[in-house]
DNA sequence: GGCAATCCGACCATCCTGGTAGGATATGAG
DNA sequence: CTCATATCCTACCAGGATGGTCGGATTGCC
């Protein structure tokens, strides 16, 4: 398992939310019924999202979440990122910019050639990341309820 | 972190195995040295690779690994998904030919929005890894190396 | 005021990961 | 034959991450 159920789930909300006309903010206590996750739980995914600045809140009665800017306008690679942390296959490229812990062989920085593979794999996820919106995942959530309606 | 270690390790020693002539075995020993490893812990590494065919052994004295099949005919895929097991950005993915678990919406099936955005991923992640062969990285590693011994 | 909601931090059980330990087995060298 | 070297196999273990719960503080509509 690549990604953690933080990704799962916050990427569900954030299709819950492309689905709502962001007039009126969907409480997550709505979401939570529809797609059957833990509330309380949520509550830490959602926090993520609103301090990425993806969503925003309203607080008290009749408060809730909505889309920051239109589905369109959101690449799934945004929503990961903020979800997940860094999007990066091994250890050493986390802290590439920050700490110096790196890979166990910092010593031979230029010889790892295993780092050739994993900017590669990284590169393929972020690639198919950033050519994803989240309104393609509305669309298809739309469409295939259809299909099953019908 | 989206590989373990295993994952680091073992293409470490694929590695390692490509630079060596294949016509004698090279020890775990030999590599657990080079690449300040610890042994026993390759040894289970290593047992993977053998399963999946990709590397041979010979026990006793003067025993170790070599290659199963040249380096050029190695594809990353093939080694990273023995090391790791099935590349599955997500739970559902893993079980879904063999047991019944699958996401939790699987009531939802075809609903699942999510399913298309990690449907991609995994196409983004298998591509990058099946366009790369064992020898590429071999080539890499000469190339580093000599670059610094210049 | 009361209820519905977001916010926040602490807590916790369980699983996975990285690694160790110990031994069984095979085999070439002397 | 024996010894050193090596693969092979299984069990075990400490620590951290994961997924989730709980309690409460705060906010704001009715």
């Amino acid at each position: 398992m690549i990604f953690s159920s933080k990704a799962e789930y916050g990427v569900r909300l954030m299709v819950e939310l492309g689905r709502q006309s962001p007039e009126q903010p969907t409480s997550l206590k709505a979401i939570a019924d529809a797609e059957g996750l833990p509330l309380a739980y949520l509550e830490q995914v959602v926090a993520r999202l609103r301090k990425a600045g993806l969503v925003m809140s309203a607080r008290g009665a009749h408060g809730g979440y909505w889309l920051a800017r239109p589905a369109e306008e959101i690449a799934m690679v945004d929503v990961v990122q903020a979800l997940e942390g860094a999007i990066a296959p091994m250890e050493c490229f986390v802290h590439d910019h920050t700490e110096r812990v790196l890979c166990s062989h910092e010593a031979d920085a230029g010889r790892c050639a295993t780092k050739l593979l994993w900017m590669r794999v990284q590169g393929g996820i972020i690639r198919s990341l950033q050519t994803t919106t989240l309104a393609e995942l509305v669309e298809f959530s739309r469409r295939t309820e259809l299909a099953q309606t019908a």
